[in-house]
RNA sequence: GGUCGCGUAGCUCAGCUGGAUAGAGCAUCUGCCUUCUAAGCAGACGGUCACAGGUUCGAAUCCUGUCGCGAUCACCA
């Protein structure tokens, strides 16, 4: 039971006893810095139960507390903040509990528990993926983790849109322009293979349209009627159609797009347990457009098309079937999510990350699956999360200005380099250790700077301003793991002794203090689906780390006992650090 | 125009389920390596929490309005 638990049920023991009154609820708040006191019971919210001056009320309390509870050994009020001061021995027994787990904060799953599906990267297959899908991956990866470690069981998956007049583009423009290149061929990674073909198409494209123009035509007959486009439309047409040359391609170019993102994915360090392409999920998607019908969820207009109207629910009407009978975006995600549940029975709620332009379309969604009647529509939620922009505007993959995944990993990496080789601390490591560690480095930087910022802000980023490696970053609090390491690897003494008697330094206190927290923050962290929280609290432990690190000696201290609580004190650390950057998909090297 | 999100120190961000004098990092300036890794520690400087009302014993936090930025309102995905 932590200090909060314990004080709630002593709390209302006591204004019972006092003053006879029930109390539901209690709050309270860390105490500040400047009066004395660990936990600190705020009595405003009492006063409508409980009539008096709150000054009063609090000593009354207090009294109580001190006289008829052991933990709490002194207490001062302060306006209407009851200021409690818990006896060592409360945390003591803390840290004697905990000790000897690895596992400490972390929830298993039941058995039975209901999963959670959780969607992320959802690529499409022309381009390589660049810092938006970072983003994307990151924060998806780190939420399936959280939500892990809180008990519940969770499948990654992703969509991927390997269909579309898009992708037709950068096949057409490898058919014309490509010259038979492969990946083998030009040692090109397969996704920026595809991705200059992307590129060629538009630039291709816009010659055509320069040239129709200085014809006389206006610029919109111009971009409706240049050869390539309309060449593009065909192969789609064929593509549907099932032609065999044209999916033989399609095939051969999606997988090498698939073998470049695998790449990228392992760089990342992201994985996933299932993947789903609309190419299949879009015709089970029709069905169940064709069962709302009959059902009266969805409406036919005359043209033929299917409308869902959603006027009640304060939105507009939305398609969800085109008067030809196609499919649309919102047709395909219907299908998907309920050809999810079909291969995962046990699922009970889905995650979807995807960015804040969806914010409609998932809105949409979520209650046209309600409307459909499946139990678990309930359970939906969309983890939106804002744009990262440059300096110079929005990312665009078309023209070019885009940051690439890949390249801003191996940048990290070399900056990383740098910074080590300045040092000069990696004595005794191999050239591949080096490599290693670099890497862990740069990207434990990358993922920090992005994860410790709420989902729902903008990030601008400059390339030109490097992202930091001093201060609230990644290599910061993976720097103070690889120190608590270097003691633990120094400790060659019998660290098996049982803590009892020792007198707690103020900074072993609030470090206790501050562990006792973590299991709370996970909970929190997966109820609002926010690796923000994580990483604002393995900071602030690790800032409280290295005060105490500094202030006090660990292995130069001469009562053995102490000595002993103290490395053990700092394993707990390093271990609380390595478990909860695990959650942000962040490794933490043992020496740096 | 309707809807949604955001606006906190020069910069990047915490704090937002209402609580004490609004916290970090970067940058600038001071100190601290003959003791466990100085990617560190200790400190200084820096704020009309966009603005205006309201609710409350108490508002950065909740409500309303205004302004600014972004997204969205396709038989595109």
């Amino acid at each position: 039971m932590n200090i909060q638990e314990l004080l709630t049920q002593k709390v209302q023991e006591a204004v019972k006893v006092v003053f006879d009154v029930a109390l539901e609820t209690v709050e309270f708040q860390a105490t500040r810095k400047e009066f004395a006191g660990d936990i600190t019971v705020v009595v405003f919210p009492m006063l409508r139960f409980v009539k008096g001056n709150p000054q009063v009320i609090g000593e009354q309390i207090g009294t109580y507390l001190k006289e008829h509870v052991t933990e709490v050994n002194d207490f001062n009020v302060v306006k209407g903040f009851l200021n409690l001061v818990i006896d060592d021995s409360f945390y003591i027994n803390f840290f004697n509990d905990i000790k000897d787990s690895t596992q400490f904060g972390l929830v298993t799953a039941d058995a039975d528990a209901k999963a959670v599906m959780v969607e992320y990267s959802s690529p499409n297959t022309n381009k390589p993926l660049h810092l938006g899908h970072i983003r994307n991956n990151l924060l998806g990866y780190s939420v399936a983790e959280i939500l892990g470690a809180a008990g519940n069981k969770v499948y990654k998956t992703q969509i991927i849109n390997d269909r579309g007049i898009h992708i037709c583009k950068s096949m057409l423009a490898w058919q014309k322009f490509g010259a038979g290149e492969t990946p083998a061929s030009t040692g090109l990674k397969g996704d920026k293979l595809v991705g200059n073909y992307y590129v060629k198409f538009d630039v291709e494209y816009k010659k055509e349209i320069a040239a129709l123009v200085a014809e006389g035509k206006s610029k919109e007959e111009a971009e409706k009627q240049a050869p390539l486009l309309l060449e593009a439309q065909e192969m789609l047409r064929k593509w549907e159609a099932g032609d065999a040359e044209v999916v033989a391609l399609w095939k051969t170019m999606n997988e090498w797009v698939y073998d470049g993102f695998a790449v990228t994915y392992k760089n990342l360090g992201v994985d996933f347990d299932s993947y789903y392409y609309e190419s299949n999920t879009y015709l089970l998607g029709k069905e169940f457009v064709a069962e709302g019908l009959e059902k009266g969820v969805f409406y036919k207009k005359e043209d033929g098309s299917v409308w869902c109207d959603l006027t009640d629910e304060g939105l507009d009407e939305k398609i969800v079937l085109r008067a030809d009978g196609t499919a649309v975006y919102m047709t395909q995600d219907i299908g998907t999510a309920i050809q999810r549940v079909k291969d995962h029975p046990d699922v009970g709620g889905m995650v979807y990350t995807v960015g804040n332009e969806q914010d409609y379309h998932f809105k949409v969604l979520f209650l046209i699956l309600k409307k459909l009647g499946f139990d678990w529509a309930e359970k939906l939620y969309h983890l939106s999360y804002g744009m990262v922009d440059l300096p110079s505007g929005k990312m665009k993959s078309r023209e070019g200005t885009v940051v690439d995944a890949d390249d801003l990993v191996e940048e990290m990496a070399t900056t990383a380099e740098e910074i080590s080789k300045d040092l000069g601390k990696l004595d005794g490591f191999s050239e591949e250790e080096k490599k290693e560690l670099y890497k862990t480095i740069g990207l434990g930087a990358l993922k920090y700077y992005i994860l410790k910022v709420d989902p729902k802000k903008r990030i601008l980023f400059d390339p030109k301003e490097s992202i930091d490696f001093q201060g609230n970053t990644g290599p910061f609090i993976q720097y103070t793991h690889a120190r608590i390491q270097s003691i633990l690897r120094k400790a060659d003494f019998n660290l098996d002794a049982d803590i009892t008697g020792v007198a707690l330094h103020e900074k072993e206190k609030e470090l206790l203090k501050q562990l006792q927290l973590f299991p709370e923050v996970i909970q929190n962290a997966a109820d609002n689906y926010s690796p923000a929280l994580i990483a604002n609290y393995i900071y602030d432990l690790v800032k409280e780390f290295n005060s105490f690190y500094q202030n006090v000696s660990i292995l130069g201290e001469e009562d053995e006992q102490l000595k002993v609580f103290r490395v053990l004190l700092a394993k707990l650390v390093g271990l609380t650090i390595k478990n909860g950057f695990a959650l942000l998909g962040i490794q933490v090297p043992d020496r740096m």
